[in-house]
DNA sequence: AACTATTTATAAGA
DNA sequence: TTCTTATAAATAGTT
């Protein structure tokens, strides 16, 4: 803008360019910092060096341009906080589905055991010494007969020594296909709870 | 910088200051845009109106400068990665703290069924109809006993009505303090295995 | 907002 | 390179 009117369109001579780029760049950060001191509003100016990518000429300075990125970032805050609300109720969704998929295994793995081990009580009572074949269904009816009486007796002499922290109070749950029974245990629900939040 | 020579300080006078801060943004803006041209470098320029504080006035667009900020980003990238890979260390220590600790419940939780289960099961057998009081631990001989020959009948005549998905195949386990034995039912690391990631 | 006297910025040359 | 300087551009005060 001097000796000659320059039209303003890329600079293919590397010398006049970097020369040009030097020159200007000075008079870009002051006129910021003018601007900034008359008027005392925020501003900043950043300019990549073509000959060094990694150090973009920046005025105020470093934090400077980080606070006026960062005031500048709350005015499109609004897309990225959306934008992160749906990653937050999405994770939270993952999670409950995660914990609900969980406690789903846990009572179906204590089903399994519970019934393994009730057919095995009965397998043994009525069969042990006599019989090699067993037809589990035949025993349904002993279950309704006998829980009830079985988790009096556990309740009146609470076995310590074998399992000290077994709380007292009936649980109702499924006991595979052999239906609803009365049963003295602590719930799933313990379990549940005591899974730490993440 | 003209008519008079002006000295860069703040302009008291809010007439004087909204003009300047007019032409001065603009002739900054197309300063911006003119190095950019002739140098074909990145910049951008971020200018808050002192009146209107929610909408800096920026160069070369919304889009432009957040493509420029995200550049001027990598350059400090290298301490918030750090703090990020911190964060996720820590979150991954966590979820698996969480992991053993659930699995140990679930371990704790099963010891406990089977204790009651098998001290119901020699209650049941052993003093049912004659006695109200019961040690216990008098019975763990029997457990060493009758065990192995219980595993056996229960791989014989698998009960496939009762518990159908339970996999053959021993597991070995504590049970309660009544020492080790060979009981048949999936382990615990099933349901571990199961257990969604997050 | 438009004008214009000046200052400032800077392109080309030394 | 940096310095110089002629000239373009920006802009302070005015209208």
């Amino acid at each position: 803008m001097a000796r000659k009117k320059v039209d303003i369109t890329y600079i293919s001579n590397p010398t006049k360019r970097k020369a040009t780029f030097k020159k200007r760049k000075n008079g870009l950060l002051k006129k910021v910092s003018e601007i900034s001191t008359l008027c005392a509003t925020e501003a900043c100016a950043i300019i990549y060096s073509p000959d060094e990518p990694a150090k973009p000429e920046v005025w105020p300075s470093d934090q400077g341009v980080k606070s006026v990125i960062s005031s500048f970032r709350e005015v499109s805050k609004l897309e990225q906080s959306k934008k992160m609300l749906c990653q937050e109720s999405l994770l939270r969704k993952n999670l409950i589905k995660a914990q609900e998929q969980l406690k789903k295994l846990k009572t179906e793995n204590r089903k399994k055991e519970m019934s393994l081990l009730m057919s095995q009580y009965f397998t043994i009572e009525n069969n042990l010494e006599n019989s090699n074949t067993v037809d589990l269904n035949d025993n349904s009816f002993l279950a309704d007969k006998n829980l009830e009486e079985i988790r009096m007796k556990i309740d009146m002499h609470q076995p310590q020594e074998v399992a000290p922290t077994v709380e007292k109070g009936g649980e109702t749950m499924y006991l595979g296909d052999q239906g609803l029974v009365n049963y003295h245990v602590q719930g799933p629900e313990t379990n549940g709870d005591a899974m730490p939040n993440l």
